[in-house]
RNA sequence: GCCGCUGUAGCUCAGAGGUAGAGCAGCUGUUUCGUAAACAGCAGGUCGUGGGUUCAAUUCCCACCGGCGGCUCCA
């Protein structure tokens, strides 16, 4: 049978296309690679975002003049044009098939019918539920792109695989273009940025761990001003807890259990201490130490405290992933009736800042109960459904991540991609099923009785780091004027204009604006070129004519020139934009 | 942690078995200039760290550390 058979591959809708093309480009990636090497034993290779990969068991890692030669054997392939067959055969047929390959024989194992799909074209055949072109002849634009390791089926335990990855899309100008973004995009990376910027590095000294500079702490302290002015709004309350806690605490919370590996933990005379990875023991130990009447709550308790967690070297990247991180963490205690609606304000929240912050929409994950997980199986189907509706409620969407709440409970994670398209977790709001049962939270109702306070755990930048890492790839450095590290930059064309703009960063300085002046001897282009590399939103030339009329030329980082304005008005216009958080200004 | 790659000045990079160079940035001087780079000079590196091979290692080999791309993990 032709797989394509019912609708021939040129009249399928264009993503199917693409689907088929990756999916067949892998398997002409794989009758390459067994024709170089014949003894591969060869795992799974799937079509995926921008490409395809293969997974290899090979006798020696591959080399990038592998790759070269690999991708000249498939165009040699795909010059021949060969059909791509497939069918379905009984299981012991395809176990003798592939008798010499292992991975193969535990997919077939693990497939439940009694018959698999058997695929070929030439002498090349694959284990495989189909989805192809009709013929090799058919892939698109490709290339093989880079070589990693990936563990078979994804488990740490399993060998480890060489994955080589490509890079396929339905034209050459498509393939190109996505080339160019990926060049482009490399430019924006906030490792890039953060040095270009003078934002922020990371030392071989502290692994996982940034030094602020001072132009990067003004943003993370403009993002923990804004967040606390929401605070108030919202009726949070701020809290600081200890850095460093005996282990019990970690005991009682369950944290020492499940995650001792990646604390740092140390002992100081008899004691065993442990630097905190997470504020939520603290908050609940604060809790504990009070009564509290039911007119106390909710309680929504907040903090930025650093957090150290002593993450496995290969799993660093940046900013995104670090050791040393404050999140703009809060815990919210609360009576089982206002639960759903704090539940739902928290969404509402949520929108809010992402919103304000113009970030886009975020891909929202529900992730549900795990294998090892605390409280009863019931509360966890009532708390997820909850956690659904809060979405679906506010009008969007989210998908399920079987399995990936936390341990105490099912959790929305809220996920934006950087420069390059990887995904990370910046918000997310977890229900907690066992904490206040650990650490006996109680308060005393309207009945006089005690009760056990329901409670939510919730980061919506995420971690602060990491927030700035993304927002630096999604803005490319060109940061809302409330966050910019400089706001504008005065820039005298002669030396006898320093003073009269000296007197007008006075000006803009008492209305709490970041200016600096220019005063290096260079020329106005040289000015206006460094400002422009450094995204200051403003640049305010002052020449003869702007110092007669007590004026600025302005410019902004789109290189519009907005001609000369009075300083009262410049004033104003930059006062106005920075009070709104306004991100019109930005490119 | 695992697989692969990688580490030369603050940054981007060149270089070679005989102890290192460029551009930018920095500093000094000259220039005083109208919307993305004025000119000149100076200074700056035990070539990631530790071993080994060698008459000689920054260059070759090994280990470790960091970084990069994935995988796994992410309270």
């Amino acid at each position: 049978m032709s797989e394509a058979g019912e609708v021939p591959f040129d009249q399928l809708p264009p993503e199917e296309r693409l689907f088929r093309q990756r999916h067949s480009a892998a398997h002409v990636l794989a009758e390459a690679v067994l024709e170089m090497f014949p003894e591969t034993k060869y795992a799974i290779g799937p079509p995926v975002e921008n490409g395809f990969y293969y997974d290899f068991d090979l006798p020696r890692p591959l080399t990038p003049d592998d790759l070269v030669t690999l991708e000249a054997r498939m165009r040699v392939s795909v010059e021949r044009d060969l059909a791509i067959t497939g069918e379905q055969i009984p299981k012991a047929s395809a176990r003798e098939i592939f008798r010499d390959q292992p991975y193969k024989l535990e997919l077939i194992e693990g497939i439940e019918d009694e018959t698999v799909g058997h695929f070929r074209h030439g002498d090349f055949q694959d284990l495989c539920r189909g989805g192809h072109t009709e013929s090799t002849g058919q892939l698109g634009a490709f290339m093989l792109d880079r070589v990693a390791g990936a563990y078979w089926r994804g488990d740490e335990k399993n060998p480890m695989l060489q994955r080589v990855y490509g890079l396929l899309f339905a034209t050459q100008e498509e393939l190109d273009a996505f080339l160019v973004m990926r060049v482009e995009a490399e430019k924006r990376d906030h490792r890039r940025l953060g040095r270009e910027l003078d934002l922020f590095h990371i030392d071989p000294i502290a692994p996982g761990s940034p030094f602020w500079h001072p132009k990067g702490t003004v943003l993370y302290n403009g993002l923990v001003e804004y967040i606390r002015e929401l605070y108030e709004e919202y009726g949070y309350q701020e809290v600081i807890t200890p850095q460093i806690f005996g282990v019990d605490l970690w005991k009682t919370s369950g944290h020492y259990q499940n995650f001792s590996e990646d604390m740092f933990l140390f002992h100081s005379g008899d004691e065993e201490l442990g630097v905190k990875p997470m504020n939520c023991p603290g908050h609940c130990h604060y809790f504990a130490s009070g009564h509290h009447s039911y007119r106390e709550l909710p309680m929504r308790l907040a903090e930025f405290s650093r957090l150290h967690r002593n993450e496995r070297s290969g799993v660093l990247h940046g900013l995104t992933r670090v050791r040393s991180f404050a999140q703009d963490d809060a815990h919210i205690y609360c009576t089982p009736e206002q639960f759903e609606s704090e539940v739902f304000t928290l969404f509402g929240l949520i929108e809010r800042i992402y919103s304000e912050l113009s970030l886009g929409q975020p891909e929202i994950r529900l992730g549900t109960r795990p294998a090892k997980f605390a409280g009863n199986p019931e509360d966890w189907v009532e708390m997820e459904r909850l956690l659904g509706d809060a979405v679906t409620n506010a009008g969007k969407t989210f998908t399920v991540s079987p399995g990936e709440g936390a341990f105490y409970g099912p959790k929305l994670e809220f996920h934006f991609k950087d420069a390059i398209g990887r995904s990370w977790q910046l918000g997310t709001v977890q229900v907690d099923m066992a904490m206040p049962a650990a650490f006996g939270l109680t308060y005393v109702g309207e009945d006089g009785a005690e009760h056990r306070p329901m409670m939510l755990h919730r980061a919506i930048l995420g971690s602060l780091e990491r927030f700035l890492g993304v927002y630096t790839e999604h803005t490319g450095g060109h940061f809302p004027l409330w966050l910019a590290p400089v706001q504008a930059v005065l820039i005298p064309i002669a030396d006898r204009h320093i003073e009269y703009a000296q007197s007008v960063r006075g000006r803009l300085r008492e209305r709490g604006l970041r200016v600096e002046v220019d005063e290096s001897g260079e020329r106005m282009g040289a000015k206006i070129r460094k400002a422009q590399l450094q995204r200051v939103p403003y640049m305010l030339v002052i020449g003869d004519r702007e110092q007669e009329a007590g004026a600025a030329a302005v410019r902004d980082r789109t290189g519009d020139d907005l001609g000369a304005m009075p300083v009262f008005q410049i004033i104003d216009r930059m006062v106005d934009e920075r009070d709104n958080r306004s991100v019109q200004a930005m490119v």
